[in-house]
DNA sequence: TTCTATAATGATAACCAATATCATTATGGA
DNA sequence: TCCATAATGATATTGGTTATCATTATAGAA
């Protein structure tokens, strides 16, 4: 999936919903698209040229959340980072780094992810939960914080 | 393991660190190792009988998680919850409600543990980083949420 | 036991990511 | 073009969390 297919589904998904895909809902999401990993609203202010505001950022980030189009990602230091979901960028696991907080996503091949697949659908199960999905959230130290 | 030697292990930790093991301190460690699954400080505030003064409370569980006795889970809204690290509980993983931020934990059979231990390891290897440890996240709607 | 250095406490203030407010601006359809 | 409505962005506010600091409690020395 390239950058502009997957814009195209996420413009006709907010179309379905009577919501636009305005110039900072396009600059947020192009953004997020080319992260290899979860991005805050500061690390996207940041990173951002021009930046948009911080109110706006705060406000395309929950939009485009609550419409499906993104996921939160609860991470360290209490911030929020938010990547395409699932259904857009494809199904991935997070590995995480214990000391500075980086995200990267990772694909598992398909045995490997059915295995996964198996074991969270047992876990749901047992306690009663209807699944909705899972990430497996493999936790480490970066090679800049080794 | 039952929650004396669990304590008793923690201020051993503690006791090599200087660190004392206060009412206070005793306090959130006994409420978090009743607990089936992280807890909050505001949580926390609300269960404990009589409630410690949140600041007392706050600085508590950022001692404890700093001597590895807790480990911080981030959430929803925000909150850190936290948990009795696993070398004092033993490894599980986490059933988390998406829609009001539950958490239950869950421990897996020795077969299904060591394939994804084996999953993690690739992982990680893969990404570079030095493995520390990992955990299963399923999503999924809890029974009231249902 | 008493003294003393130091750790711990708790009330308070400060911090900061995130959200709410609201007047202004932009956009799609009639 | 006009209009109803969605979106923007500056600003204020919220709420979980952390920092400050004077007071209190504790462990070890004398």
């Amino acid at each position: 999936m390239t950058v502009d297919q997957i814009e195209q589904m996420a413009r006709l998904r907010l179309g379905e919903r009577g919501i636009r895909y305005t110039r900072g809902r396009q600059q947020v999401m192009e953004a997020l698209i080319r992260a290899d990993g979860p991005r805050a609203a500061v690390e996207l202010h940041r990173e951002m040229q021009p930046p948009l505001p911080l109110s706006s950022l705060y406000r395309s980030l929950a939009v485009l959340a609550e419409a499906g189009i993104l996921s939160p990602h609860h991470g360290a230091q209490g911030m929020t980072r938010y990547e395409p979901a699932e259904w857009l960028i494809g199904h991935h696991h997070h590995l995480v780094c214990v000391d500075c907080g980086a995200v990267d996503d990772v694909e598992l091949s398909s045995e490997m992810e059915s295995a996964i697949e198996r074991v969270a659908a047992r876990i749901a199960g047992a306690g009663g939960y209807a699944l909705t999905g899972h990430t497996l959230e493999v936790e480490g130290r970066c090679r800049l914080c080794a």
